[in-house]
Formats: C-alpha cells, structure tokens, sequence
DNA sequence: CGAAACCTTGTACCGACTACAGGGTCAAGC
DNA sequence: GCTTGACCCTGTAGTCGGTACAAGGTTTCG
C-alpha cells in the first residue's frame, strides 16, 4: 500500500501521514525501490490509532506516550489511566472556562440596543470601562 | 513611561507589547533620543483595551477590527454585536464539542480496572478495538 | 509517447505568544 | 571613573498540529 491508499483509507492527509512519521508516532516503512514508501496493515491499524486518540483531542506527545506503554508487557495499567483522566480533567477545566466566557459574551451582547451609532455603543462602552480599570457587564468584580 | 513600566500596569509581558506593536493592535510609540519606546497613558488604555478582549478569547485580527470600528463613527453599532454574536457562537460550539469529550474520556477510563498489565488494560483495548473500526466504549456508534 | 496521477524532499505558513542571542543604555554605589 | 545590574533594542526560532506550496521524479493508462 502506498501512502495515498493509507491515507484515504484512514481519512487523513497525505502530509499528516509523514507528519506523524517526522514525530515518530508511525513508524517509516520500506521502501520500494524508486523511493516511495510501502506500507502494510499494521501501519494503518496505528494510524488508526493515532487518528482515534485525536479525535479524544490528545496532544500528539500524550499519543506517542501511550504508544510506548502499551507496548511495554510491564507497565500497569493505571498509568494509561492516569494518563486519560489527566486529560479529562483539562478538557473538563477549558469546557469550564468556556461555560464562563458564554455568559461574559452574551452578556456584554445584551448591552447593545440595535440600531445605534458606535458612538452610543453599549458594547464598546463597557469594553472601555473595562480599559479604564472599572468593573464592566461583562467582568462584574474584576480585580484590578 | 518605557515599555516594562507599561507591561507591569497592563500585566503582560514586553515582548507581548512588541508583539502587539509589531501586529498593529498598538500605535507605535515615540522614541527617547536612545531609542526607548516612551508611552503615554493613552497606549495604556489601548493595551488594557486588547487584553480584556483578549480575556474573552478573542482573536487579534477581530479585536483589530473592533478598534477600527469604534473609530469609525459612521459605523452601526450593530456590527459590533454582530461580531461579538459570532464569537459566542463559535465558543458555544467549541464548548459543546468539549462536553462530548468529556463523557467519551470519562466512558473510556470507566474501562480501567486498576492493578491489571496493560496486557488486559481496558482502554486500550477499547482503543485497539476503534483501530479496527469497530465500536469502542467512547464511540459507541462509529460510522467508519 | 505524452498526460495525469501519484510520489519525493524541503520549506514556509497559521495564532498568540515565549525564549533566547547579542548587543546598547542608564542609574546607583564604590 | 568604573563596575554592576536592571533595563532596553533588534532579530530569530520555537511551540502545536497540521496545511500549502515548489520543484522535481515515477508510474500508469490510453
């Protein structure tokens, strides 16, 4: 299989796939004898591994690092699941954040009255409050 | 005021208020006879201005475009709330992606049962599985 | 034989910084 | 007057996970 075939069967780019290779997340193939890479079934079972581990939105390194305990028989599995909860906790810790920035944006949405000039903008006035220091719709007991 | 005094009242980094400079988010300023940046409090309110955007995630290029706005007296303030909507928009949705990850993340470490080799370790067995396009615990219908 | 589709390497780009190298300037203390 | 340390300057490269070229070689089909 050559890296077009792979690729489309795993449904990513062609340049991802030497982009994973360059990381050291697939391992290089053979190669056939004008150059081109040549691959077998194992190397699309890894990438898609890789791709499944992305779609969980895992950094590459997190990747590579579970790559290299599971093919050690002696590691526990706690420390893959260590690993996987880590990351929960900073997905869950930015879906927090973002919660956040939901009610900031639709409040400091809420202060604009339509139809204004920007000169009597409720929005870019509250931003400038904000500038200033002072406490705005958005950021109600900023610490400054 | 020189540049460090700036960045310390603004809490950032100098390099993040050459950075802004250099991005057009912050006038360049005059100079000392030595070439020191000499600021005024005005480029201070602009700097506070770009930060408290930049703590509702928003990107340089719209907090750019927000300032040419509100310079922009002939503007509606109904662009400014229609770009303000559109990035609620997109951190809804981001948040949203982050929620499903989440109960995939936690399904798939709920697979672990500690103590065990990685031999049998569920995640990754679980992983494995997604690499063979089957189902797996925190993809339960994937469509491959 | 020629065109199209494929492959190769190398490089640069995205955002929003951060870090470092290699130098110049300034104020204080001795 | 000299040194020390804190500050400033420019320019460059790195982060992450790719994407997008450029300039060439190979294969495949008609």
């Amino acid at each position: 299989m050559r890296i077009g075939e792979l690729a489309r069967q795993a449904g990513v780019d062609v340049q991802t796939v030497r982009y994973y290779e360059r990381e050291g997340l697939l391992e290089a193939p053979s190669r056939t004898p004008s150059g081109y890479r040549a691959y077998g079934p194992e190397h699309l079972e890894r990438l898609n591994f890789v791709r499944h581990c992305r779609s969980l939105d895992m950094p590459l390194a997190e990747i590579k690092r579970l790559i290299d305990l599971s093919s050690d028989q002696r590691v526990s599995c706690e420390q893959v699941d260590e690993l996987v909860r880590a990351h929960l906790e900073r997905v869950r810790a930015k879906r927090i954040a973002l919660q956040g920035l939901e009610v900031q944006l639709a409040t400091l949405s809420a202060q604009c009255a339509s139809g204004h000039r920007v000169a009597d903008c409720g929005i870019l006035e509250e931003l400038i409050h904000a500038a200033h220091g002072e406490a705005c719709a958005c950021h109600p007991q900023r610490a400054v």
